[in-house]
DNA sequence: TACGTGATCACG
DNA sequence: GTGATCACGTAA
């Protein structure tokens, strides 16, 4: 089953990435599906310091998590790797969620080939290299979420909460206290996390 | 721990 | 226009 604008745009940006834990995250390119359950999440709101439309601050870069939840916001890092965002809550409210690792799924020898590597080890666990993994670049961004090229399945039964790790989040030092925030989730134990 | 990498942003 | 910055990954 695929998740619809309503999960998206539920208001509650944390509660949303949690949630995410567990689903499938699909793409298709070409007929080609690709597809990993995610297991590492960051919650992103416009009320603090780390979220790039805090205060509510527009630019080219963001203006898609202006739009109401459910489309997917990518941006190039550090001029090498696409981020895969999912916006949540409502137009001007803008709230996203990174997705930082999968477990693949599908079309594992579609990910090798798209990583240069013979091997499976590890090719999903991180932001940057899942969406390398799964084809995903800046064509992506804007993109809705129920549309043929990317989308969020749910399949299994809801998760433990006790399987549900919070943290603070990677790479935000720039976000004061702001950094300190427990908002990103990831699954205890799965070796598919990133480092 | 260091640094590549290039789009984007905040200046002028 | 231009320089600083950056929600990472890899090598060492």
């Amino acid at each position: 089953m695929r998740l619809d604008e309503s999960f998206f745009q539920g208001g509650n940006v944390t509660k949303i990435a949690s949630e995410l834990l567990g689903k499938v995250l699909v793409t298709c390119f070409d007929g080609v599906r690709t597809s990993g359950m995610i297991v590492e999440t960051e919650a992103y709101s416009h009320r603090e310091r780390g979220c790039h439309a805090y205060g509510g601050k527009k630019t080219k870069r963001n203006e898609v998590m202006f739009e109401p939840g459910g489309l997917a916001y990518v941006y190039l890092c550090y001029g090498v790797h696409h981020l895969f965002n999912v916006v949540t809550n409502q137009k001007d409210k803008a709230d996203a969620v990174l997705i930082r690792a999968i477990q693949p799924m599908e079309g594992i020898e579609m990910m090798k080939s798209r990583m240069n590597t013979g091997h499976d080890k590890r090719i999903t666990s991180g932001p940057g290299k899942l969406t390398k993994a799964l084809g995903i670049d800046l064509t992506v961004n804007g993109m809705p979420m129920d549309g043929d090229v990317v989308w969020v399945e749910h399949r299994e039964k809801a998760l433990l909460k006790k399987k549900v790790l919070e943290s603070p989040r990677i790479g935000i030092d720039y976000a004061g206290d702001d950094a300190k925030l427990l908002w990103r989730f990831s699954l205890r134990d799965n070796e598919w996390v990133s480092r």
